[in-house]
DNA sequence: TATTGTTATACTCTATAACTATA
DNA sequence: TATAGTTATAGAGTATAACAATA
């Protein structure tokens, strides 16, 4: 049974390590929105437009302005369909995978010290908790 | 001992819980950033100008327009100080703590639900990390 | 007719620089 | 001279509406 405070207590905590870890900022090139956008493509592969907006959940004109940005940039490449003339291929290039590798390395430094600190058990517990943490967010 | 991609998990795992858990707002009117600026004078009382800009880590002229879209929605007040008259005091108004009280509890009520599916071993984990973040955020 | 991507338009959030009033 | 707040200006992210090209 959940008790009153533990919803609380998670969202606190969520919002509070996700506004310290904000504060992590590496590179001042890449904003937030087209960092995430760079991650996703490295992930998951290239995607279309429509895809892309639909998995940050944000419209498709403003994910096409982000992308016209990482274009400019040239962190990532157009390409047309073959099959489907309607569609735009939207893949990341070697410089924008440069970039994701650079900037999670400096991200993930100061989380990767504080895990080092921690006993087994809480290692355990954490990795289940950032499981149903990663399922919660996609309900 | 920490694995690598460990940290990038939890990390992912936060921001998207954090950034679903924004999408519940009791009111489409207050904006992600208007809202945050009214939790703070709802949890620590009255701020000038440039401690709420420095409570949030943003510049004192972006927390100014805020604080005007704030103050012609009617849910801060400004009012002067009366030992230093640059000094402006921005207060919660009771419609700005009524918007907090039904946004929280709307927030609540969503993770409630899913913590009442977990299992028991997940709920303990869960209170576990929960923790963990914490202090993590404090340090 | 429906879908995909794009452009037009408008609003918020963000920043830096410069200005006003006060200490 | 220094500080608190504000205004001016500009760039990025967000949305809805409308459009062209294609299926």
């Amino acid at each position: 049974m959940t008790t009153p405070g533990q919803a609380s207590q998670l969202r606190l905590a969520t919002f509070r390590l996700a506004r310290r870890l904000r504060t992590h900022k590496s590179d001042d090139s890449v904003t937030d929105a087209q960092f995430t956008v760079l991650g996703a493509l490295s992930r998951f592969g290239p995607h279309t437009l429509s895809a892309l907006a639909e998995r940050e959940r944000v419209s498709a004109p403003s994910m096409n302005r982000t992308v016209n940005c990482l274009e400019e940039a040239g962190l990532i490449m157009r390409s047309e369909d073959s099959a489907d003339r309607r569609r735009t291929n939207i893949e990341i290039t070697a410089s924008g995978t440069d970039v994701v590798t650079r900037t999670v390395s400096k991200r993930d430094a100061w989380l990767t010290e504080r895990l080092n600190e921690l006993s087994h058990e809480d290692h355990v517990a954490l990795a289940r908790a950032t499981e149903i943490m990663a399922r919660f967010a996609d309900q």
